[in-house]
DNA sequence: TGGCCGGAGTTTACATGCAAACAGAAAGAT
DNA sequence: ATCTTTCTGTTTGCATGTAAACTCCGGCCA
């Protein structure tokens, strides 16, 4: 179950390829932070009309990746730390919440899956891939979300990442990867046993530890 | 704290006003689950002009009130059983971290509040007031949400009962008020022994009792 | 009578026009 | 020289035009 949902008909939607351009600019910095999101400006650069450029602004703030400023249009948003904080004290009880529901729902094949994930993720720490380790990383989580089987939950948590990565543009937070690690083995571990009780705290620890030292890190960095 | 943010500028800002319509006309059962949002008949019923209906309707969709079908435009959303009770679980979770939240940062007026919402709320049952009894267990979770001092967690648990209100559209539901009663006097009794874990579960195990009676009806119902 | 086809009527999504509101800069007054 | 004021340039938000796509209906053909 990868490649999942064949769009209906709507092939290309000019409003949806520009949101999903904004979006990337705004994740790889293209964009940053606090820079205005002019209709008329990205319409001519991005060479479509304004409606579907404002179409797709709308959606961002509605999204939350930008804000609506008085009178100067949206800007992008910039997630400080307060606020960064915030989401993750809601991570912490989601992700709490989708380990909970992945015990009582899933079976062995979820475990197979989340220890090649964690192995994976320990080869790639062990030979300093940076980026196959976050992959891996992301991946253990998704395991666990899809696994609970609530759709809903999956898109707030999806929002929650999408949060984080926007304050990952203002803050580089780099969370301990060893101690990612251990906490991913214990749920794994809570999981395993069929502990659904156990494998909430186990998750929950994890996001509380992943929020202290992202709270430490920018508390330093400021 | 009652009549919160003054909006900044925008005085009539018609697509607001459109959506403001829309979600009413909808929660009144105007516009029952099913029912089709044609931007042009509303625009037309509503006196102003397609685009602010559309934006308005777009809105809508992006908050789960309405859905888009195929090529016959968006229609008001049917929250079915299942997505209730994945909402419910939900909810569960993030009114448990509000209570915790609460705990953590209250004070007395916190706990004097709670106390006359809840004390509200048995005289309206008492007297068999529905809508007063509806209002102060209403009052009641907002309290605690707003206490929290977490405008995210705000957000989402306004999002949860948006959907919840839409669900009761479909189906009726009536949670025992005895019960909702007992429950809040639980949490609240958690909240002034200043123990944040027990208000945390108190909370918990309300939401949780609220969804399986709801499970249940809505099962008989069908 | 039953199934197929075509036309009429919607609908969406996009393009574009336009007034009002404001920001920022340049010019004038003191 | 500094402060005020006007003027220009954007910007938003709303209105409206239009093509393409699709649905639904009725009539036509077998």
């Amino acid at each position: 179950m990868v490649g999942v949902n064949e769009k209906t008909a709507t092939r290309t939607r000019v409003a949806d390829a520009v949101y999903e351009r904004l979006r990337e600019m705004i994740f790889t910095g293209e964009l940053a932070p606090g820079a205005r999101l002019s209709v008329p400006a990205l319409a001519e650069s991005l060479e479509v009309s304004r409606s579907p450029v404002r179409d797709a602004v709308l959606r961002l703030v509605q999204e939350r990746l930008a804000r609506e400023e008085p009178r100067r249009g949206a800007v992008v948003a910039r997630v400080g730390t307060a606020e960064l904080a915030s989401i993750y004290e809601i991570r912490e009880v989601l992700e709490g919440l989708a380990a909970r529901l992945a015990v009582e729902n899933a079976g062995r094949k979820l475990v197979r899956a989340l220890k090649e994930a964690l192995d994976e993720h320990e080869a790639a720490m062990r030979t300093a891939d940076l980026a196959a380790s976050t992959e891996a990383d992301l991946r253990f989580h998704r395991l666990i979300r899809e696994a609970a089987a609530n759709p809903e939950l999956v898109r707030l948590l999806d929002d929650v990442q999408t949060q984080v990565r926007l304050a990952m543009r203002t803050t580089t937070v780099t969370a301990g990867p060893r101690q990612a690690i251990d906490d991913h083995r214990a749920i794994l571990t809570a999981i395993e046993s069929g502990d659904a009780t156990a494998a909430e705290q186990a998750a929950r620890a994890h996001i509380f530890r992943l929020r202290t030292v992202l709270l430490q890190q920018t508390e330093a960095g400021e």
